[in-house]
DNA sequence: GATGAATGAGTGTTCATTCAT
DNA sequence: AATGAATGAACACTCATTCAT
């Protein structure tokens, strides 16, 4: 039993660099086995196929991540909006929840956002930016009804969202430390806060 | 010649519509000859390799952009520092003259930039961050040799770069008309200057 | 042994389900196994092989169908060959010994007499043929002596013996009540003896 | 040109051998291609897929036979069903044309009857009885306008197409002289009218 | 009594590339 | 100027079978 764990983690972990190094679709099975010390067959026995073996090595992280992100929107839309500050009040310990959790599997997460494509999780970016511009949208709409002299920008809400998400997966990116992430997020965040209040509402 | 300049144009039209469709990696030269009527050796003929042919694609329409860049780059350095205004003056002008080369030929632009994974222009993205830092860096000089009380955050620095060429390439992307594109990127562009100033200057 | 019995009874029967519907050689163990809740390995427990597994579903229906058909062909060689009415008249209750015991396991059979590709059991059909064939020369010898005239047609006797069987495959395969079975199988039997008449001894 | 046309004939000539000993389904590419002296993309080139090569060793010959009999159904249709003689006349005349095209390219139909399984020509046979089967119920129907107090029996009629196809398949299967099947034929077909007007119709 | 793990050989198929003609 | 032919390596995936435990 400790066997069979440590060979599928091995495989686990050998698939991990090697999608790292190469992407889902030019990946090859054959050498993440050989690496493994196990033939082809092997990743059969413990994965659906390619597509199941990328997911064993992506998923977790992924969900841990949709959760905290699920839970912090629905904490978020009960806040009273018409209270301006509590925008900027708490938004730096989102930020660091959501980068603990993007940093408890660093790799994987770089490997899910940039090297899924011709897997199932392909444009999972996206799938965020329009999560999250959906939330920003009823943000938006709770606003406008404390504030009703002021318009939304519907293309600045759709790319300050996609702005949004690519701060953090420019920082998982170009920062490996998460101490320094935590740092470094903190004037981006105020800049998105304050770019959303005078851009996205106007 | 006639001919041959036709039949090599026609082979560009239908790799254009293949890369666009399937991305360089999965494009298929068997499928692209066969759509212009030719066989797999005549595209030997014409380029060097796959990647030549998609060099034919998207490489006129790099360097178009390429020289608009440098051409705003150069000019933008010999304005007077101390001038704080002239940011705020004229950067319309050149988004706009950005996004007019951008939309001359934005197929291959958008090719180009989300789909030459695998051929040697993969990566362009990050090749026109790093210019646009490297430019906002001597623009930073310029501005801390004017105004000594203030500080560059470096990181700052880096994202910013990237978020402005996303802007574009957001653009790109989501905006097909270009007069919208020219509306749209307005206020985009007021709110990267005033957060350049605010944020990268601290 | 309860326990024991019960799984390899439900191996079988998953067998013969999978068998029924993918063939011999297109089954796949692992789904059979699986279907059973069992593992692969458990087939090699229960049975040598593929090939044991499928003799499994198959062997004691054909053992009990042989048995029937040698019965009746050794009782048919003692009647006597003078009397030509015998032919025409019991053949009606042994075609309804042969449906009865072929429909007492149809599935099987039709597994054994369709699906049997590429297991030892191949070709079983051919085989009845020779049997039959056998049995019919030797018939045709006794006819002979008592009926000097006549003569053989080799290549009748062998076809007949083909058409013959083929007519009880052709029954299972398209009738499945086993009642109309009888009923159709009459006039059949009656065309076949008359063929034999007139055709075979010429 | 030469050489092009003689390594695909070659190719079909080698895959002809294997589909032959082995069928469609066990027959292996790489081993037709290594006897041909070829590689397995050399197989890609000439023919669309495994299937296609299929059909370049047995379609040709299919569409000839089935020519042939399409011709002699419509001729067959319009005679007249009330003179019965007719159905005895050229049946004979009938049994040679197709023996004659049967033996044409006697393997490449013994492929496509015995070893197409898998293929898109799988069930060919049965799709031979079909056809014959709507024939023979439309000659059925003409009888019965000519003799109204006779009456059809319908899973006769069904099994008889069966044997009737299966007449001409056994002897492509088990007589390897064409004049030698001309002559086996005969009493064949008579058996089979006979027992048609005797048994179909009753 | 049966599992879980793993093998190793095999499959059809696709591809960019080459080159004689 | 371009074709038609062919390569050779790679690919994901499937399978019956084995065997230590």
């Amino acid at each position: 039993m400790d066997n069979e764990n440590e060979r599928r983690k091995k495989l686990i972990l050998c698939a991990k660099k090697e999608f790292m190094e190469k992407g889902f679709e030019k990946a090859s099975l054959r050498a993440i086995s050989a690496a493994a010390g196990l033939t082809t067959g092997a990743v059969y026995f413990f994965f659906k196929d390619k597509n199941g073996l990328f997911g064993a090595v992506v998923d977790q992280p992924l969900q841990r991540f949709l959760q905290v992100i699920e839970q912090h929107f629905s904490e978020d839309l009960e806040t009273d909006m018409a209270d301006l500050k509590h925008i900027s009040g708490d938004h730096d310990d989102v930020a660091e929840m959501i980068i603990s959790v993007l940093y408890s599997d660093r790799d994987a997460l770089l490997i899910l956002l940039e090297k899924a494509s011709g897997s199932s999780y392909e444009g999972i970016v996206d799938r965020f930016v329009e999560l999250l511009e959906k939330h920003n949208t009823a943000l938006a709409r709770n606003y406008l009804a404390a504030y009703p002299d002021k318009r939304v920008n519907e293309y600045m809400l759709h790319w300050l969202s996609h702005v949004q998400v690519s701060a953090f997966v420019h920082l998982l990116t170009h920062v490996d430390d998460k101490e320094r992430a935590v740092k470094e997020i903190k004037p981006v965040m105020d800049m998105l806060v304050e770019s959303w209040m005078n851009y996205v509402l106007e």
